[in-house]
RNA sequence: UGGGGCAUAGUAUAACGGUAGUACUGUGGACUCUGGAUCCACCAGUCUAGGUUCGAAUCCUAGUGCCCCAGCCA
């Protein structure tokens, strides 16, 4: 343990942190939040987000609080607030009771804007919309100050007041901050603060006519919940300034804003906007869609917790743009899943094997090891008997080079169980191998040769009239291209139509047909799978497939291709 | 000179004036009752040009490249 030698490297957050708590800014406190709009469902870069601020206020013995940024009742719904509530517990954080919405707070935001009408600090706007957009200038060209930038006091409160009791049709007046027209920081030149809305809002119905923008909502909620570091993404640097201005001229307490880059992973899309579309236009099946990057997906297609906050950890943070390989997402799952999943034994593609010197109408059990990485978890019994299933690509009747599995005249062992040297092959009239012949030797029960002869292969295999019937679905990533639609084209251009792949006909050990969503598995050889939480029944599982094993020979066979 | 930000192997990320390290990817090998895991090795990097310094990824100057901002979205 000299931990204390080995200065362990800090983000540049928890660098600011640990600077903060020793400097006694906020009183040795850190306090956090986790702030989404409940406008559509959690991805995996909301994940990276949740841990740095669960993760932070954790390490430093502070909170993070969940809050609902829900500011707009046209976009925002319960049914997003569930699943994000399901999402984040499921990634194993905790708020306690402090779950919170910006909604709480529409009183006290209403209180603080009448404050800042009266200290001349923000007025009643009646342009319309466009000409705001007009009067704002351009990113080189200073803006124009309203005309109705001068209203008094008494006329503004007065418009204000009766914009909130419903007065006036959407869109026939703001409410701005008074700021500055002529600053270079767009965010400045007079920000709109409040505008009508008839809209009802999911949690205060029709309580209120006005809502509260993001960069006035935003600071003042963190400065109610006495936020210490108030953690968000690149594009609201620019906003950092009026973030600070709304709690200096109100004169409260102010946290501070710090950001840092979001996450961004190569072949899948992670706007909500994107997203949302896939789903709402049906080129995948929901949002919890295996293939989705979203908490909810990843969960289906059979990720764990552990293994998406590994991946959080490795990625870091910092305020550089990057694009993260899925590669290092797909090596967190193995990584974890590894150490965790129960081996089990399945065939995907059936192709028959008949023993014809096994016993007629025998079966044994054969001792299997559930997994080498734990002995802990135990053994368990696998039946065996004269006709079993293998898999399809562990045969070729004319093999190249460096193929180590069954082929004519070759030994294989059966994992757990016999050598056997395959005999015969059986095909259709249409040249199809519809069944294999072998031959067992009885010496090499368990799996070793007491002659100490070696075999180059060991293949899975399932006793055929022990199997349980599966339907597996093999996913594989959703786009075809790292960058979907960077080049100009329509990012739908190149979504993968092999990204689901649904066998029907799969073939798995008996042990398999109560299997339990939630679980974990590895198909030896094959990869990691997870019953489907929606359609796997007893007696007839369904199975995605997490990700696949490494596997060297299909390099190999590439290779030679 | 509109404002703001970022530049380290293929991808990420350390090094805070003192040997450019780590992970993923890729390649080769050892081992193996999973062509898995594990282990070993290899490939590969400081945006450019000047300057300060015994010494620069780090400090200074000047460039270059990329990202964000003109919602009554967040």
């Amino acid at each position: 343990m000299d931990d204390d030698k080995e200065k362990k490297s800090l983000d540049f957050i928890r660098a600011i942190i640990e600077e903060d708590l020793g400097s006694g800014k906020y009183g040795g406190r850190v306090a956090t939040r986790f702030p989404p709009e409940p406008n559509g469902y959690l991805h995996i870069g909301h994940a990276k987000s949740i841990c740095l601020n669960f993760g932070a206020a954790e390490e430093y013995g502070g909170t993070c609080n969940l809050r609902f940024d829900d500011t707009n009742p046209a976009k925002e719904d319960t049914e997003y607030v569930e699943s994000i509530i399901k999402d984040v517990r499921w990634l194993g954080f905790d708020w306690d009771d402090r779950l919170y919405h910006a909604s709480d707070y529409f009183q006290p935001l209403y209180d603080y804007a009448v404050e800042l009408i009266m200290k001349r600090k923000a007025y009643v706007d009646s342009l319309s919309a466009d000409e705001i957009r007009e009067y704002r200038g351009t990113l080189s060209e200073p803006g124009t100050e309203s005309p109705y930038r001068e209203r008094p006091v008494e006329e503004n409160l007065d418009l204000f007041e009766r914009m909130k009791n419903g007065e006036f049709e959407e869109g026939a007046h703001v409410l701005r901050a008074k700021i500055d027209m002529s600053s270079g920081n767009i965010n400045m030149r007079d920000p709109v603060m409040y505008r009508i809305l008839r809209e009802p809002h999911y949690r205060t119905g029709g309580a209120w006519r006005i809502y509260p923008l993001y960069d006035y909502a935003h600071c003042i909620s963190d400065s109610i919940e006495g936020i210490t570091h108030s953690l968000c993404t690149l594009e609201f640097e620019d906003h950092r300034p009026l973030y600070d201005w709304f709690l200096d001229e109100l004169g409260i307490y102010h946290p501070r804003q710090i950001e840092f880059s979001r996450l961004n992973l190569n072949y899948t899309v992670m706007s909500k906007r994107r997203i949302l579309e896939l789903v709402q236009k049906g080129y995948v099946n929901g949002w919890d869609d295996p293939r989705m990057p979203t908490i909810s997906g990843l969960r289906r297609r059979g990720y764990t917790p552990d293994s998406i906050r590994n991946f959080c950890s490795r990625i870091g943070v910092t305020k550089q743009e990057s694009v993260i390989d899925v590669s290092l997402l797909e090596h967190s799952v193995r990584d974890d899943l590894n150490k965790k999943a129960r081996r089990v034994m399945g065939v995907l593609n059936p192709l028959k094997v008949v023993i014809t010197n096994y016993p007629e109408g025998y079966t044994e059990e054969m001792d299997a090891v559930n997994n080498p990485e734990d002995e802990g978890m135990g053994k368990r019994k696998v039946p065996f008997s004269g006709e079993l299933y293998i898999e399809r690509d562990d045969f070729m009747e004319d093999p190249p080079r460096k193929f180590y599995r069954l082929s004519p005249g070759v030994e294989v062992r059966l994992r757990y169980a016999y050598f056997i040297k395959c005999t015969d092959v059986v095909k259709d009239e249409k040249g199809q191998i519809t069944e294999l012949h072998c031959t067992y030797d009885p010496e090499t029960r368990g799996g070793d040769a007491p002659d100490g002869r070696k075999v180059r292969a060991t293949i899975h295999w399932v006793s055929a009239k022990h199997a349980v019937t599966a339907e597996v679905r093999l996913y594989d990533r959703l786009f075809t291209d790292p960058e979907p639609g960077s080049g100009g084209g329509d990012y739908k251009d190149c979504l993968n139509p092999h990204s689901l792949v649904v066998l029907n006909d799969c073939r798995l050990e008996p042990g398999l047909a109560g299997a339990e969503p939630g679980v974990n598995y590895q198909f030896e050889r094959l990869g990691y799978f997870t019953p489907d939480y929606i359609d796997s029944k007893k007696g007839s599982p369904v199975f995605n497939r997490t990700v696949t094993l490494k596997d060297t020979w299909v390099r190999e066979k590439g290779k030679q291709d």
